[in-house]
DNA sequence: ACCGTTCTCAACCAGACGGTTGACAAGGAC
DNA sequence: GTCCTTGTCAACCGTCTGGTTGAGAACGGT
């Protein structure tokens, strides 16, 4: 799993990570905010940063003692990007099979795809 | 890991799995089909298609051995709903950004996120 | 200098994951 | 019927994951 693209995805797949994204999307926190509202030690939360963190989705900074989270929405754009070629290709298919559809009415070919249900 | 989104997600972290979403965009396929590219038994592919199945991302058929794989296209709406939500909350929060950022140049609080790099 | 706060690192543990092999069910083909 | 193809189920195995606890680093407050 050393892929960008599969990091980030795995790193979504974890609902408190997605609760994290989001609570990051008010603002930059920091390690202990974002624990507080999970039955969890600060060290569990320490690691679900370091996904993030190295899915590229967040960055930490300094202040004192304290190291704000901050998040990087480029990523979503990653994501965006990947999901909308194949919602289109997948569009595209249902269009040409409709295409086939139409024209097996005529041309009876051998076996074709589409069969399920 | 119970809930649909997080599921998805799980199942689009690995690249095989991508790359056979990507193989159904093109039309139905077979296990065996399926499995071709990759240097893996057909169990594995097996086990791969129970998680896209069981995430909703795909449905199964049956004609005569072969169990033909479809793809669910309307799970990519779940995930593009999800993402575009925190993309634009992120966006307006740069926004409410740059106007505190603005006003800091007359009152000048105290300390500030924004500090990073 | 000492204490408290914030957070990370290291070791450990149970469970899920991705792969394997072996057995076998389902259904043409002959 | 018997064989071959297609695919699933079950058991096993090594690794990754998400959690824990304990120790300690980094820094501010007094």
């Amino acid at each position: 799993m050393t892929d960008e693209l599969s990091k980030v995805f795995a790193a979504l797949a974890d609902p408190i990570r997605r609760d994290m994204v989001a609570r990051l999307c008010v603002g930059d926190a920091t390690v202990g905010e974002l624990a507080a509202p999970y039955d969890v030690s600060m060290q569990a939360v320490s690691k679900h940063l370091k996904v993030l963190e190295s899915a590229g989705m967040v960055t930490r900074g300094r202040d004192a003692q304290r190291r704000p989270v901050h998040l990087e929405a480029e990523v979503f754009e990653l994501m965006t990007k990947w999901i909308e070629r194949y919602r289109r290709q997948a569009e595209e298919r249902y269009q040409r099979l409709d295409a086939v559809l139409a024209s097996m009415d005529e041309t009876e070919e051998d076996r074709q795809e589409g069969t399920a249900s």
